[in-house]
DNA sequence: AATAATGTGTCAAGCGGATGACATATTATT
DNA sequence: AATAATATGTCATCCGCTTGACACATTATT
């Protein structure tokens, strides 16, 4: 059997409700009897039961995270400094990783509203979630439209592609290509794309179908390499793909830099660490988390808050010697 | 106000009842009622309250994760695994970043014990934490002793440091030093540097304090480098200390694998993609999350299941050309 | 026609704790 | 000595849902 606070209420010899006047620190407490009961505490061993109590109070402390996977730098880094800000405010997370399916996705919406969670924050994203519209439940999300009324945080994306695409210009790229993740929806990422068209005159855009199959990627890459061999310039949607960009150009021997130029995307810490020779757009990561949860925690502590917004966060690029 | 069972019940012309064998499946329901009762749920977008469920349930099925950091390509890896495993099994995870601190890892282990859940996995330890003497609760751990009660999942870390330390000397190295992380307690982790030491005659393993600060890590290594510049081969213990060595190696212009060959440990997916020249040490970080869910599975459902346990999985050196 | 199986409702208690109302002491303040 | 502040207890209710007991229909089966 569980301890519970009636049990600790016995031991000390106090009532249930002054066990919960000293938990919860309301109404008049005597040094005395407070130190009587904490005693018990410790005695017994006893934890309050957070589900009676968020039961009773209408309110969890929980946040949910959906994500496409946390095997990415870009989402774990993101998902660390998300969850280190909400555990400083009393806040816990549950993890969701959609694999950017949609059954999986709107499963654990739909988990995390039976769950209560008193927020959501979502940076994947599949069309026509029903749970996407649950009234009075504060989202926001990252990169993504999910609705009119949801607010969305993210870094500058086409000036992130246009620092990309004119830092290869200005290295004399003549032959530039762009090769991007499957291209969603209209997403706010794909303003790097639209950086890249803007900037380039015959623009051709790769669509990669599923950016997490590596083996996939290398050989789609090498096939383009090979197809296009006056390419000189490359300005990947994200770092993972710069990164097999660059191994499939040493397999070929082709020379970065001199007879290819890489740009990658994110410049995560672990990239950093990795990949240090990757030129590549910084996302402020730790600004995106921040922005992130801030709002959030605005919209659960009042729900007036205007939710139709959309939070734009500098990139820098990081010039290193793959360009 | 939220939609409850009683408003589900009165929308659709029954009693609260009716409603609740149709949620659970129990007892005798027409075709008929069925339909009215999932017809309402539907119109008034009833989502079940899992808090009063699991209240009275006194099951949660959640699971409380706590990890050094999310933001590292072995514990994003696993953590991944584990959560997709889980959730296939109908689990939700809580996800807890310890940063390696006492009070962040006591304090995660609490906040999870208050919130119920049916069982935690640990893959950071600090010693003393109170919390995990929980009675009744089931733990499973990875790579760490907990508790003489507390079933161990890992990889053959003996076979691991013997495979790199093996393929450094069979590869003619005469001067090689060991690069760990803070040598926390007796973990099973610890047996890469036994094997080390068993292998090399004057054994110096070097301590880096604190693995997730690279500048710091990165100036220890110089320092290291050029006061032993005999060195001829490292082997780190895990792949992003290797690859701050092949970092500062380059720096300091020392050739790899010429002049000095590194092998790393771990070989995550991530570090094979962004560092495939890396010659490393693959943990079968799929088999450990799974040998973890399942062993916490069979502790929740059946309490008897024996927790002296402890479960060692096969290791692969993956040679690169870093050696 | 009698019995069994099926379908639905009512009612009450319980999960663990929070809270408000009220009663009654004890101690402090004027 | 009277009043106020402090300290603790009792009691009932609520949070949203589950479950068992039991009653009463309606169908199906023999």
């Amino acid at each position: 059997m569980k301890v519970k606070l009636e049990d600790v209420a016995k031991t000390a010899g106090v009532s249930p409700t002054t066990v919960s006047r000293v938990l919860n620190n309301r109404g008049y407490i005597s040094e005395k009897t407070r130190q009587k009961v904490e005693d018990a505490i410790k005695e017994l061993n006893y934890y309050p039961n957070d589900l009676a109590r968020s039961l009773f109070k209408k309110r969890t402390n929980f946040i949910g995270l959906i994500l496409p996977t946390i095997n990415n730098p870009f989402f774990s880094e993101l998902a660390l400094n998300i969850e280190n800000l909400f555990s400083d405010l009393g806040f816990k997370i549950i993890l969701c990783n959609s694999s950017g399916h949609y059954e999986k996705e709107s499963s654990y919406a739909e988990m995390l509203i039976r769950q209560q969670v008193d927020g959501i924050i979502v940076c994947s994203y599949n069309r026509g979630i029903e749970a996407y519209n649950h009234p009075q439940l504060p989202f926001v999300a990252i990169d993504h439209y999910l609705s009119p009324n949801i607010p969305v945080i993210g870094s500058d994306n086409y000036e992130g592609g246009r620092l990309a695409v004119q830092h290869l210009i200005e290295r004399g790229c003549k032959s530039i290509i762009h090769m991007n993740g499957p291209a969603d929806l209209e997403t706010p990422t794909q303003l790097r794309r639209k950086a890249y068209e803007d900037l380039v005159e015959n623009p051709i855009t790769y669509e990669l179908e599923d950016t997490f199959d590596d083996e996939a990627t290398a050989a789609t890459i090498k096939k383009i390499l090979s197809e296009h061999p006056e390419t000189d310039g490359i300005f990947a949607s994200d770092d993972l793909i710069a990164s097999v960009c660059l191994k499939v150009a040493n397999e070929l021997k082709i020379k970065v830099p001199e007879q290819l130029k890489v740009v990658g995307y994110d410049g995560t810490q672990l990239v950093q660490v990795l990949l240090p020779q990757l030129t590549t757009v910084r996302q402020p990561i730790e600004k995106i988390a921040k922005a992130a949860v801030l709002k959030l925690i605005d919209l659960i502590n009042d729900p007036s808050t205007v939710k139709k917004e959309e939070i734009t966060l500098p990139v820098k690029l990081l010039v290193n010697s793959t360009t």
